[in-house]
DNA sequence: AGCACGCCGACT
DNA sequence: GTCGGCGTGCTC
């Protein structure tokens, strides 16, 4: 008799420890599947059904009575129930069940949740109760389309239809240009059924049904390339990812290279080299990155190996990728993070472009970073991980510095030679005291006129990352923070108070600028709307410019309807002048020959968001979207309007200096115990009721401090329990406190035993966040 | 999560 | 005497 190892699919602490299961001696499917390591199974539970997964299976011999299971839970024989029912084939393999416990210890998450990650959405049934309070199976929403094909038949050749069927006619003719999909031989020539019929009789044509892959069609036409030839630059990141590879270790490459400099062509040749010793490649991308373009750039060196994985397809969409991947046809995936999920087989490299995008960390559970993660994977299968950014993550630079596994590799230049755009700093508060007024600085506002009515395009970035507001000077740009946390006090409208959401400190807003004695001390945080009005009526009074140059804004608003991004985008890209005005997400990947300005209206917003990360993530913004400038003939410059032009973030940026960045950022980061120097670990409390919150996130806070106390001594920190920077959110009240461990421990595994073993509050959720990106 | 078991107050 | 309130505790 077999023993299968279940995860319910019920997501509740109480629960996710894997259940043992006697597994029937045949299949127990509808069509006879056979339980496996990655199967759906459907199995009662405390006199109820659930579904739930096979995560490990074990041949247990007449002896078992009292044992352990292969994840060491007690068991005894007597107890064990049959699973009732196969309700998938496998959807992962034993490797996929060892990544899903890796993750759930250690992002401190439930078990099913990291399982589910491996399942196709929509595709697996449902346990749910009905109408009459009885649980039964709800049937997937999802599942595979068969399409109508006709095909030629034996006696195809030499068939002449009578002069007067004209139908037949007709499709004969398209079905020697090969097989037709019969509903599209009705929408050009009205209803062919019958005519089919009878060309089928006669055994000239056969009707046969086949599978739609979705997903496939839609990006249309992608024209076959060939590979270029490479720089030397390029060549040289190439060898050393190959020398990652050969090595089979799990090596990491960190390809550090300027915007244009054709990363994408490097991993393009790393993959081709990887297909050809037979194993397979996975490139993920940004959410908002994951264009047609980038799609057809990889289908057309690729072709039809290429699956495509992202969560703006649809369902239907997934499934049939997911599908053509389990199938094995598939040997590249290309999609977002979640596509490190996709059951490919023998993987030997993982592409990260854009590895320090914030989006590579999932914000719910399991709260896991796409980089280690990867990492993880290709340690156990021998392959290698790439990491490719023009901006680095401190992360990866640190990693590439310290960890003998890794290396780093530069493309200083732009693969056509074309010389990176300068960058001007506007110092907003000179502007000010000179009397302007306006959120637009009289450089960029010459500058706009200059390109704008030369026929050039422009982009203008907004950078909204703060929801949090803060107090500012215009006269001398100083921002009150916080004494013992070195960033930025956060505005609080009640009782118009100063917090640090660091540890807590408060103070009244003080009625005039601290330093300089001014009166405008400003309260910030402008709206795309407003900023387009005020650059609508900028536009329309100036000369050659005027109101028939389109302003197309693109923000969190304006992109939600599906497509609605690359329709935009593609207007920018038809228009002659034009101005694109955006958030962050105009930052990257957009690549349009004829812009020649970009300016940043405000680059440090950023900058004064209570986080650690704040510069870093100012001086990436930065060089990102300078990158966009003058890729192709004409130059491009940079305009970068601030208020703390002397700030080392800015001023680095500007002359594309990493160095002088990091001179001044990694001394501040090991001070204050930042990550890379630590690690941190961010749990966070939330709840309906602010004093429930409140009082449990000091209860845990108590119990952290205990369980540090205990477990590892002085050489772990419990920060305060503080309410977060964005401290309501849909009507929800958050708290959290920071846990910090020196860089090389192990922070899950203390505080998955506090978590598993406390009792959870009936109204106030809490879960941890380990490796955060940010402390929000 | 959901259900059983269990130990105290107002009803036929 | 019983029906039912929802507080712990268990589910392979």
């Amino acid at each position: 008799m077999k023993i299968a190892s279940v995860i319910v699919d019920i997501p509740t602490q109480a629960l996710d420890t894997p259940y043992s299961y006697a597994v029937p001696d045949e299949g127990v499917g509808e069509e006879g599947l056979a339980a496996e390591v990655g199967c759906a199974v459907l199995v009662s539970l405390g006199g109820r059904k659930a579904v739930g997964y096979v995560v490990a299976l074990e041949e247990a011999e007449s002896s078992l009575d009292e044992g352990v299971d292969l994840w060491g839970n007690p068991l005894s024989a007597s107890k064990l129930k049959m699973i009732e029912r196969v309700l998938s084939k496998p959807y992962f393999d034993e490797e996929g069940a060892a990544c899903a416990q890796f993750l759930a210890e250690r992002y401190v998450a439930p078990l099913s949740s990291c399982v589910r990650l491996f399942t196709p959405p929509g595709a697996v049934p449902r346990v749910v109760r009905g109408r009459d309070g009885r649980w039964r199976l709800e049937e997937p929403t999802v599942g595979q389309v068969d399409d109508r094909w006709v095909t030629r038949g034996p006696a195809f050749e030499g068939f002449e239809p009578r002069k007067n069927a004209v139908k037949q006619q007709a499709v004969l003719e398209v079905l020697a240009q090969g097989d037709a999909r019969i509903a599209e031989l009705s929408q050009e020539f009205g209803a062919v059924d019958a005519t089919l019929k009878a060309l089928a009789a006669k055994e000239v044509v056969r009707i046969e049904r086949r599978r739609r892959m979705r997903g496939m069609e839609s990006d249309g036409a992608f024209k076959p390339s060939q590979a270029p030839e490479l720089t030397a630059g390029q060549q040289q990141a190439l060898e050393v990812i190959e020398a990652a590879r050969a090595a089979g270790d799990g090596r990491v490459v960190v390809v550090d290279g300027v915007t244009g400099s054709g990363k994408t062509e490097v991993y393009l040749q790393a993959i081709e080299r990887t297909l050809a010793e037979g194993r397979t490649a996975m490139v993920l991308v940004p959410e908002i990155s994951l264009t047609p373009q980038t799609v057809a750039r990889f289908r057309g060196r690729f072709g039809d190996a290429v699956a495509v994985m992202h969560s703006r397809m649809s369902q239907g969409e997934r499934y049939d990728q997911w599908d053509f991947v389990k199938s094995g046809a598939a040997r590249v995936v290309v999609g977002a993070r979640s596509a490190l999920f996709t059951p490919l087989a023998n993987v030997g490299l993982i592409v990260i472009d854009e590895e320090h995008e914030g989006s590579y960390k999932q914000d719910s559970a399991p709260r896991y970073t796409t980089r280690d993660v990867a990492a993880w994977m290709m340690k156990r299968t021998g392959g290698a991980l790439v990491l490719g950014s023009a901006t680095p993550s401190i992360e990866a630079l640190y990693g590439a510095a310290k960890d003998p596994l890794w290396s780093q590799v530069a493309l200083p230049e732009r693969a056509n030679g074309r010389p990176l755009p300068a960058v001007e700093v506007v110092d907003m508060a000179a502007e000010f005291s000179s009397g302007s007024r306006s959120m637009f600085s009289g450089r960029l506002t010459r500058a706009l006129q200059q390109e704008l009515s030369q026929g050039h395009k422009v982009v203008l970035l907004l950078n909204q990352r703060g929801f949090a507001k803060f107090l500012l000077c215009r006269d001398c740009g100083f921002v009150p923070e916080c004494p013992h946390c070195a960033t930025s006090l956060t505005y609080h409208e009640e009782g118009s108070k100063l917090v640090c959401h660091h540890c807590g400190y408060h103070v009244g807003a003080p009625p005039t600028c601290p330093e300089c004695g001014s009166p405008y001390l400003k309260k910030f945080g402008a709206g795309t709307q407003r900023v387009e009005a005020d650059l609508r009526a900028l536009l329309d009074g100036m000369s050659g410019v005027g109101p028939q140059v389109p302003i197309i804004r693109m923000d969190a608003d304006t992109t939600k309807a599906k497509g609605a991004h690359q329709a935009l985008l593609e207007e920018f890209g038809a228009a002659e002048a034009a101005v694109l005005l955006g958030t962050q997400m105009i930052a990257k990947g957009l690549d349009f020959d004829d812009v020649t300005l970009v300016g940043v209206i405000n680059a440090d917003t950023q900058l004064h968001l209570p986080d650690y990360r704040a510069g870093e993530r100012t001086f990436q913004l930065i060089e990102q979207v300078a990158g966009r400038a003058g890729r192709a003939s004409l130059p491009g410059r940079v305009l970068v309007q601030t208020y703390e032009a002397g700030d080392v973030a800015i001023r680095a940026a500007a002359t594309y200096d990493r160095a002088l960045f990091l001179k001044s950022e990694l001394p501040k980061r090991k001070a204050l115990q930042y990550p890379p120097y630590v690690r941190m670990a961010n749990v966070l409390v939330w709840g309906k009721n602010e004093d429930e919150v409140a009082a449990e996130a000091e209860a845990l806070h108590r119990a952290l401090e205990e369980l540090v106390h205990c477990e590892v001594g002085e050489r772990w920190s419990v920060l305060p329990a503080s309410p977060c920077v964005l401290g309501k959110l849909r009507n929800t009240y958050r708290w959290h406190i920071v846990v910090k461990a020196p860089a090389g421990d192990d922070i899950s595994g203390p505080l998955a035993r506090l978590f598993r073993t406390r009792k959870p509050h009936p109204a106030v959720n809490a879960a941890v966040d380990v490796d955060p990106v940010d402390l929000l």
